[in-house]
DNA sequence: ACAATCCTGACCATGACGGTCGGAATTTCC
DNA sequence: GGAAATTCCGACCGTCATGGTCAGGATTGT
């Protein structure tokens, strides 16, 4: 029951692109020096996130990816599903579940409690967007600029 | 973003020593058989769920297993942490986490959502008893039993 | 004694995951 | 035109958790 280092560095991508957004095209190079993560693996899921139609991408020397649409308009539920495919605690309650494939699914005393657990965690994402993401760090930033942790330094 | 067959499997488990409750132990030959699960497998989980304190064992000839609480006070969230660990959807959630040691903690702009995420999750587990369980189940079958799924028809 | 059961530890195969690499295609700038 | 910066793509790879098996020991009722 986590979420992956995927979903995870795709989000930490995405907001980034978030806080670029009408400033023109940020390199995943940009991405990678910022959020210290491995620039090649980037590539991968901004692949997914372009295919997914959440970001689209300029070639070239002052290229990179931006947002199709204003951070406010983007959920982490679409971010999370472009990149690992839809959440689902298990097999039976998804969407494309065909009725009948579980043997049990008649007798099973759990599903519903699986389709709640869904419902739950489907609604969290949804309702927080990237645009909240930034807003919320922006404003613990503004809160407490003159006190840095000792231990968090560097990367 | 799943639940592992472990807990499911450690659910279903549970799910059979609740409807059993009262009447003495149930083996886990008895479980894999009702539940169509491999023993080994099974017998793993049941010495998890024994060592973290929810079921008893007995030896011997009419040996078995029996909650050590009546099911009504048995909620999933138990069950699940029992035989999966903590469910964090990212590390700096857990309730282990020592603060400070992920570096980016000051400016990470997520944390609050996968903490918002854990405790939705949390809570839905938590409300839910085996009783609850067992009881909807029943329901099911009262609801419908003149018509079973033709698909649904063995193992 | 024997059979049923729990108990334990070791073992194993598979697949997902996180990550890397090499190189091709595109665009801008000089 | 050429070099540099970028996206793009497919292949590859090591590690680790997972799901599962196996062999055998310990315990207990009949």
């Amino acid at each position: 029951m986590r979420v992956s280092s995927k979903a995870h560095y795709g989000l930490r991508m995405m907001t980034e692109f978030a806080r670029a957004y009408g400033r023109g095209p940020l390199s995943i190079a940009e991405v990678a020096r910022i959020e210290h993560l491995p620039l090649a693996y980037l590539e991968q899921l901004a692949g997914q996130l372009r295919r997914g139609g959440l970001v689209e991408s300029t070639r070239g020397v002052h290229g990179g990816y931006s947002l199709t649409r204003s951070p406010e308009l983007i959920s982490v539920l679409e971010v999370v599903h472009t990149v690992e495919g839809e959440v689902s605690p298990v097999e039976c309650v998804s969407t494309d579940y065909v009725s009948g494939s579980c043997a049990r699914e008649g007798e099973c005393a759990s599903r519903g409690l699986w389709m709640r657990l869904k419902e739950s965690i489907d609604a969290v994402l949804r309702q927080t967007t990237l645009a909240e993401l930034i807003h919320d760090q922006s404003l613990l930033e503004a809160m407490a600029p003159a006190e840095p942790h000792p231990e968090t330094s560097h990367d």
